[in-house]
DNA sequence: TTTAAAAAGTGATTTAGGTCACTCTTAGCT
DNA sequence: AGCTAAGAGTGACCTAAATCACTTTTTAAA
């Protein structure tokens, strides 16, 4: 575990430095969780009371539609950070489905104690601010992909972006996530 | 322009709170800018010195595909915060043009005075990383829209969402934003 | 190690939305 | 006021991708 707190400390690091008084008082503010594969970190209607911070494993985060498919908002493995992002910071009920395609654990980060590190130590602001900033960077160019491209080529893209998770994730999950039916991406590059 | 500074200042307050030595610091990072309709914010290529804080008027952001087609990434007025965010933050040229719907004026925000504040006004990091955060949040929510929704019921959404856009902006933009032709959106609604 | 379930491939058909071509309308100019 | 250009509506046709139905392959679990 504490070789877990480590790899959490790096990656707060290699945005801002932390003393270690700092950082013990971060510390001291995540709650450590595990779940087995098919396990819910969130669920649709449930209170949202962290957002995770993933040691290990891979999540997928999805909304299910009227006709009860899948949309894929987010994948999320080892080092990112994953949430309701909307109901958590409103502190309302889950408004998709967060579960685990691989045995994962967390660190877990309530809104109340993010705000209280955040005002009292400017680095963690800093943290969050440039993280959040990158995550909106990321966001917007999926936006103009979804707008610009075509499934095949946001495909490929993402074959070159992330070739690790297309490794780890089903295919018909990939498809969900870019937006087009499973037989469509399975007629794709051959 | 003594009120264009107290709207700057009620934005930051809305958030945060900063004191008068706070604020003159901050205010001291902001150049004003002004611009008529069609002049250019940013465009493909160029420097992106600054982020902009919208005073008045109405901006899109968009990139131009290898058809010529405009794909409107974004729309920006009064209060709004606009750039090519991820340019700008690498300090790349940029990737997407900016220009004006209509006469605008503008606060710029140079990344090192951003960086500069934030490191020195920890009010003005938390403000920053709550604005992100509720960016990140929208375009979350945009990227669900364009997943699961259909054109149609995209533009319902956005009918309701923002009808003062609706109104300021021809219907072709707007379809742009939605991801859908022109001749399409024409044959919505009713 | 067999059995069930999940994932993936593929053909046939349908459909939402794109494209093209043209008309009508509205908004700025000078 | 009159002219040009941008915006908007609409019909005809086309196409990328969805859907449906079924088979094959892979994975996991009893």
């Amino acid at each position: 575990m504490q070789n877990n707190y480590n790899l959490l400390r790096q990656h707060f690091e290699e945005i801002v430095s932390l003393t270690d008084d700092e950082w013990d008082f971060v510390k001291s503010h995540f709650e450590y969780k595990s779940l087995k594969k098919h396990q819910f970190l969130i669920q649709v209607g449930q209170p949202v009371a962290f957002e995770y911070w993933i040691i290990n494993g891979l999540v997928k985060a999805y909304s299910i539609d009227e006709k009860g498919k899948e949309h894929i908002l987010q994948f999320a493995m080892e080092n990112y950070w994953v949430s309701d992002h909307c109901a958590f910071q409103h502190q309302e009920p889950g408004t998709i489905f967060v579960d685990c395609l691989e045995d994962s654990e967390f660190f877990c980060l309530s809104l109340e104690n993010r705000e209280k590190m955040c005002f009292e130590v400017p680095a963690v602001a800093n943290f969050f601010r440039i993280k959040s900033n990158h995550g909106y960077i990321n966001l917007q160019q999926r936006i103009l992909s979804l707008l610009t491209m075509t499934a095949e080529s946001r495909y490929e893209y993402l074959l070159n972006k992330l070739p690790k998770l297309i490794q780890r994730v089903p295919k018909k999950l990939i498809a969900s996530y870019l937006g087009v039916s499973r037989e469509t991406l399975s007629r794709f590059n051959s």
